[in-house]
DNA sequence: CTGCATCCTCATGGATACTG
DNA sequence: CAGTATCCATGAGGATGCAG
């Protein structure tokens, strides 16, 4: 009933009443694809193998190696999934032992820029994350003093 | 151990008989730092509400409305995470019924910029994602017909 | 060297019911 | 209205073994 008076001042917001229809500032559409390239961006390995590739191509174990903690499962899923999306390639020299080179796309160049913006922005503030955690963390705790 | 690893790594990439790539190691606490903010933003629901909270503050089930799909459950904890890394705040008024609004912190609002722009990146190429996508999946099945 | 298959564990997240 | 608690399905991800 007394809804949001405040959000007017947002103008394109809603002055819902109880229709339950809100803002719709999101497009649908975009709202997806974001989402979307945030899943493949923000799972535990694609960034690291994207940035390692950054540098130029590497063979399947200097990748491995490249990046502590990674298993070889991992790796090989993490590679399958980047490549079906078009953000790195594959290239199979059928040698013996064979050889596979993995590089970025042009695409997946193109993604290196505003990933390395966020990294930059995690760099930047991690501390201030960090802060507010134990603040956080601290202050749950008060509670039962 | 992470550092020892390192040194072990390059010590075998040095070794490597015909590759030359030099594998610009990244900090490991850089590297921690982007994989813990990605994780945060990386989830399935923090960046939708971080981007609804950005034209203002906005009540609970105003939020719960304005992103399709979300559950009481998911909202909460995403919130509730989203407090604890102090990128959103919660002002409770005790009323009956109870009023909280949620809005973004200083810092919350300094993470739109870079997850803004990883957002026109994936609204500009989810095309060519989903087309290397449909690409992928065709040579995959064909099996010799 | 590259990479698939299997097994197993555990975190994520959805549905539902209940509370203040 | 805002939030918690419980149950449950799913899948991410690690360890290991095998194959081309």
């Amino acid at each position: 009933m007394e809804t949001a008076t405040r959000l007017a001042q947002e103008g394109t917001l809603l002055s819902d009443r109880d229709t339950g229809v809100t803002l719709e500032v999101h497009d649908a559409p975009q709202c997806s694809a974001v989402n979307d390239i945030l899943a493949r961006v923000g799972d535990k390995w694609s960034v690291r193998v994207v940035m390692a590739l950054a540098d130029g191509s590497l063979r399947f174990n200097q990748l491995r190696r490249g990046i502590p903690g990674i298993s070889q499962r991992m790796l090989t899923r993490t590679l399958r999934g980047l490549e079906r999306d078009g953000l790195v390639s594959r290239a199979v020299t059928p040698s013996v032992p064979p050889r596979v080179d993995y590089a970025l796309t042009r695409l997946g160049t193109s993604l290196c820029d505003p990933v390395a913006r966020l990294g930059n922005w995690a760099i930047a503030n991690i501390g201030q994350v960090e802060a507010a955690r134990a603040a956080f963390d601290a202050g749950q705790d008060q509670t039962k003093l």
